[in-house]
DNA sequence: TCTATATAGTTTGCTTGCAAATAGTTCATG
DNA sequence: CATGAACTATTTGCAAGCAAACTATATAGA
């Protein structure tokens, strides 16, 4: 039998629901992005190419808050998948920059839509203001783990 | 250069907001819980237990929300540090419950205090009242994603 | 200039989590 | 009682994320 009424320390902290909840989020994105062989955390980075073509992957990195080796394992996957393609044509020959390929910009405007979609659904019993005032409380929360 | 006011639609969601402060919330606790040779999730287990020992490997999947290769591997890692082990006590035979060992029970005491603290540091800027709101936000979006 | 330090990116090795397939066990139904 | 459906746990194979160590390049300071 499962335990509807925990009793535990851990249930009863923010962190913990906090945690469930984005995971059961990203879970629901995942699968409505899976028909496109793309992953929300791909997403992401087709979303800041989208919003700045040719960011260098430190750039990249400081933009959605990953570290190094998580962004060079992502371009490798979708560059493999020719969504982006690594470019050296800075005169710092240390940097590389990223660029959405042809393929990468359509496929972030078809999924542009879901993913919005997918998480008004998500938040479909809260008002705006609710929203407003959650969004709120997570920056304060994020700025807070993130050393100020 | 990175770029302090996004544009990108992703940036806006709740999710990714929601998903970036999880991240941050782990590592911290994590970063915390390391000189103790123990990650979060394996808290979440030792925490279940600490509540109801002797659960299937099932039932902890469901009281914490993980499928059962998670749990698995969890389980994999922790009986080969000692905390728990894996007993077949149940006339059921397909069942393998789950016990804290006098090692496992030791360190949940000692790390208790630290994750209720560190959780309390998170949401230091929080009301209770904010707090309370908050995770019925939380709790109202985790069951949508989790199909009401 | 030469050296030390910092930065950009990669590699390695680990934990976590998911999906799909599998093996063994139980149970309900004909 | 026999067969098929349901359930428990594992295995395999993958993506994501982190830490630490590494290579290559750039830059500041003696």
């Amino acid at each position: 039998m499962s335990f509807e009424k925990p009793t535990g320390t851990m249930e009863k902290t923010t962190g913990f629901l906090m945690f469930r909840t984005a995971r059961g989020m990203k879970k629901m994105l995942d699968a409505k992005l899976s028909e496109f062989n793309v992953t929300s955390s791909q997403a992401t980075i087709l979303n800041t190419l989208n919003s700045n073509d040719g960011q260098s992957l430190s750039d990249i990195g400081k933009n959605i808050h990953l570290d190094k080796p998580a962004i060079t394992g992502l371009a490798d996957r979708m560059e493999h998948d020719g969504l982006v393609e690594r470019r050296r044509t800075s005169s710092d020959r240390r940097i590389i920059q990223l660029f959405l390929t042809e393929k990468g910009g359509k496929l972030f405007k078809k999924i542009e839509k879901i993913i919005v979609e997918v998480d008004q659904e998500l938040v479909k019993t809260l008002t705006d203001q609710e929203i407003k005032t959650l969004h709120k409380m997570l920056q304060s929360i994020w700025d807070i783990s993130n050393g100020q």
